[in-house]
Parts: structure tokens; sequence; C-alpha cells
DNA sequence: CGGCAAACCTGCGAGC
DNA sequence: TGCTCGCAGGTTTGCC
């Protein structure tokens, strides 16, 4: 599921098919996503044309040539990909789909519709209701170590749980909060507060480089996720630890095993030897 | 401030 | 084969 890597790769997807290329036709097969479907969905896209594709977060903004913008988030089981041609059958998910110019369509599917998809203009973003709390981008140049404890300063809360705040860093999912902890040695029960200096050098080095790399894979690809070409990716990023539990560690010969524990509701997959 | 559970939905794999 | 159960990448809300 999309995490900041898998975000990304979509955006990298979508760019060469859709950035210069007309909406022709909107049509909203079902509208009761996580947030409604506004109304004038198909009136405000149609005839316009996309400028450019970026990612904030785990948000895509799909940027058209009147100052609208689409945004889309894919929650846990969404996709947004061009439809291969010629077109399948369309799917009971298929929740929107986007006619362009020259035949192809994008598709948007999400079967558990935690996802969802609205429209801003330009001016509202900054200040949007959905945006404008996220955190720092991890692989933004600016993130570093001295950047990550200045955040977690004063926090008492799990740093596996600081990880998923999308208030202090905007993009780590479940997945990536736990590889990034697993290669940087630290353990998901320390408090965030306590990783500071070198941990806190080590933990951002580990965040970036694990996103860098699952971008490089063009996201890892689990049960549902798909790019944006609509093929599995070529490769999958190997998962050190996550939905590992019970395997031996694969970080060192430290002889420990893998364990899954729950933490504010999610699963934490480490090496309680490994990881201090 | 923070932790926790529940809510939103559907699909899938495991186990019986 | 077919059923039930547990679990899933995210985010928000409300309660203690």
């Amino acid at each position: 599921m999309p995490e900041l890597p898998e975000v990304e790769t979509i955006c990298r997807g979508l760019r060469p098919m859709l950035v210069g290329r007309d909406l022709i036709r909107v049509t909203a097969r079902r509208a009761d996503l996580r947030i409604p479907l506004p109304s004038d969905l198909a009136a405000r896209l149609e005839g316009r044309r996309v400028e450019r594709i970026d990612r904030r977060a785990k948000y895509i903004l799909i940027r058209l040539d009147d100052s609208t913008v689409l945004i889309v988030h894919l929650g846990m089981s969404g996709r947004l990909a061009i439809a291969p041609t010629p077109p399948p059958s369309l799917d009971p998910h298929d929740h929107v789909i986007f006619e362009l110019a020259g035949g192809a369509r994008l598709i948007y599917r999400d079967p558990r519709r935690f996802g969802l998809i609205t429209l801003a203009t330009e001016s509202e973003l900054e200040s949007h209701p959905l945006l404008h709390h996220l955190g720092v981008d991890p692989l933004a140049v600016a993130f570093d170590g001295g950047h990550l404890s200045a955040l977690f300063k004063g926090r008492r809360t799990p740093i596996k749980a600081a990880l998923l705040d999308q208030r202090v860093i905007a993009g780590l999912g479940n997945i990536y909060a736990c590889e990034s902890l697993f290669r940087a040695r630290v353990s998901p029960f320390r408090l965030a507060a306590s990783v500071a200096g070198r941990r806190a050098e080590r933990l951002a080095g580990a965040i970036r480089s694990v996103l860098e790399e699952a971008i490089a894979a063009g996201g890892s690809s689990l049960r549902d996720y798909v790019q944006a070409s609509g093929e599995l990716g070529y490769f999958q990023l190997r998962l050190a630890v996550y939905g590992c539990a019970g395997q031996p560690c694969p970080g060192c010969d430290c002889g420990g095993t893998i364990r899954r524990i729950v933490q504010g509701g999610r699963s934490t997959f480490y090496c309680r030897h490994r990881q201090r």
C-alpha cells in the first residue's frame, strides 16, 4: 500500500502520461469515498489541461491550467493508474474515470474507500485542511539528525508512534517506520525525546536511505499496490523486518528473532537484540 | 499532551 | 468446499 515511496513512484509514472494532456471527460461512479467527492468534480475538470504533478507526503497533487488542483490520497487500497490498452472491463471498485485526449483513461480504484479525491485552488492549498498540518518531508534536503531531534524534543511518546505522526514527519507509514528503526538500530519503544545526537543522525539517515531505496525499486509491491503503468513493480524492495515475525534477524549475527508487537494499534516488527 | 480504541470499508489467507 | 476469524499499507475523532 501506498506509503511515500509508492506515491512517489506513482507520480513519476503518471507524469509522462498526463502532463500536457487534456482531460476530456470525468465520470464519478460512486462519490462516497473517505470524504464525499465534490459534486462539481467533472464540471471543474473537463476541458482542463494537466500542467504538473507533485507529491506532498502521501498526497498526489495534480495541477491544472486554471489553478485548480486535484488532490488524491490513496488510503489503504487505492490505485491511480492509466488503464492498459485495450481497456479491460471496469472493476466494481473503479470509482472515478478520467478520460484523456487521445483515448487513454486514468482510473481511480479503491476497494476499501479509505482514500479520497477532492479539489482546491492554488491559493487554498497552503492552508488546506488536509495539508496544512503536515510536517517535514523526509526526503527534503533540510531533513537530518539535528532536524529530527528538534522535532522530537520533549515528546514523550514511543519513537515508533512519533514516526507515524504526519504532523512531524510527513509520508512515513507503518512499513517504512519499522524498516527505518531496524536499520538505525533504534528500539521502537524508545521515547522520541531520547532520540538525539548520533542516534538521531543514524535514524534520519536510515529513513532517507530506506525511502530512497524503495523509490529506486519502484515501491515495494505488497498485496494490492500497482505502479501507475498498471504493472507490478519489476523489483520488490527486500523488507528486512516488516512481516517477518519469527524469522532470524537479518541485520547481523545477533541471533535474535524478529518479533511482532502492537503499538498504538499498529503492528511493529523489530529485533530486541539489535535495536536499543 | 498523550495513549488508546473505534470508526471508516473490503479482501484475503489461515485454520477448522 | 465453505465457513469464520484475524489482519491489512491510512487517517480522524473522541474519550480518559
